[in-house]
DNA sequence: GTGGGTACTGTCAGAAGTGACAGGATAAGG
DNA sequence: CCTTATCCTGTCACTTCTGACAGTACCCAC
């Protein structure tokens, strides 16, 4: 298919499609070829879907299936442009909703010429216009869908505005093919399964508690804490009790309340 | 407008008229407003948008806009159904893709029984089916927006799917429109400023180091690394260096690495 | 120069945590 | 029946933390 020629025939039907076939999708090559499918009905010349995986993140995981010229994405990985890429402050910030290029405003930000820098070389590379998707999973799991044009104008054709729906749907289903591609579940089995009263120890010292108050509170002795407190560090392979809190806090195991 | 006479009609145009009141409203009643067009332009009878914000997990904050049935949702409260509502569960655990009430299949779930009946009383409300849009931000912040039928066969006649493009891009418009209007910041103005060397501290201390470690590591005296740690746990609010280790991880104040 | 914020250092007593010893009770599952 | 997992309890020696005492020094802004 010769990119720019095909103008936006995303319809629901043809969405529907992408979407069952990301919903049977377990590798990475197709979810390639379901991102490529998707650009190419959008009617965009390049994709790429960028992700931090899985997220309670103690390793966080980078992913990345790209679509877009070799050339600019060996420059943009050689030179550290996560750092400078708008799309990707845009998404690992705050925000649910798409990012059209032509809106983004180098003006406000304190590093605005090396972003204006930054979109000036995209461009040279064929890079001229684009919309791109976030989705966002829990606790920081994040991704980025960016469908990208060579034409500039891509926004004044509307083509962007009417198949945005459609690819923003698609985007999490691609996000969940995507997981499912890299392995969903393994950073979460390397997590450590914690007993009731390991956890129950643990987020009461995560509130500030002393072993003998946890110990009144959970109406056990002082010494039954500090054995689920040491069973819950070897199980976390840490050393003592602040960095075991910490690393339950930062895994999800505990969800402490503060004043 | 009498609920159940609307088609659907949600086009794209419809579509982008209610992204750009969402984009402008600021308070609750708008929000109200947009989600209760939505829903009747998409064909839906009731709906609900509910969050947990914004989520630096400290305090999280639950909000709710509903357009249900009063009675139901006075019931849906007083009887803690957030715990068996299998809409509430698959948000907050993993998805990023719409939930069909239809497809939901409470014969996986330990707790199926339950699930069941009260979908059959939801039903007996004339909650009859329904979608719900999961949107999810940064660091566990969460999102549902449900758009619900009287009709209990509403994806047999398509009307599910063809909205659901449209329904999902506008969450999240309408997400951070509900953001505003309760005040988005506010609780991150609240998270006390540590200087620099009070975060040093607190990373090494999260990574399991003692206070005498940490000198040596930073090249200060052991008295000085008490001090910082002290002046943090003031900041923080805490009493003791597990709390505020718990608080600087759950903040975002630092990212300890783990083996 | 005065005040405020940051970084730094000391001592001391008492409270709390850690590591290693040793042991028992219960329930679930092969 | 035996294993496994969970939960529970004790003592002792040693280390670490906490809170309160009392200071020095630097930089910056008003």
């Amino acid at each position: 298919m010769v990119p720019g020629t095909v103008g936006t025939d995303l319809s629901p039907t043809v969405c529907n499609e992408l979407i069952d076939a990301a919903r049977r999708a377990g590798s990475v090559e197709e979810v390639h070829e379901i991102c490529s499918l998707l650009c190419d009905h959008a009617g965009f010349d390049y994709f790429i879907y960028g992700a931090v995986l899985p997220v309670s993140l103690v390793r966080p995981r980078h992913v990345i299936i790209s679509g877009f010229p070799h050339d600019w994405w060996a420059r943009y990985q050689d030179r550290g442009y996560f750092a400078v890429d708008p799309v990707v402050q845009h998404t690992t910030r705050i925000e649910t909703v798409p990012l059209i290029w032509n809106d983004i405003d180098p003006g406000h930000d304190p590093r605005g010429l090396e972003v204006r820098e930054f979109m000036r070389e995209a461009a040279d590379f064929g890079l001229a216009s684009g919309v791109s998707f976030p989705v966002h999973g829990r606790q920081g799991e994040c991704a980025i869908l960016s469908l990208v044009s060579r034409d500039p104008h891509a926004r004044s054709e509307n083509r962007i505005m009417g198949v945005m729906p459609f690819a923003q749907l698609l985007a999490g289903y691609i996000h969940e093919a995507a997981r499912r591609a890299f392995g969903d579940g393994e950073l979460l089995l390397q997590r450590p399964r914690l007993t009731d009263r390991e956890k129950d120890c643990l987020l009461w010292a995560a509130e500030g508690k002393t072993s003998s108050d946890t110990a009144r509170i959970l109406g056990i002795s002082e010494r039954t804490v500090l054995f689920h407190l040491h069973n819950a560090a070897e199980k976390l392979n840490v050393t003592n009790r602040a960095q075991a809190v910490a690393r339950a806090v930062a895994e999800g195991h505990i969800v402490p309340q503060f004043p």
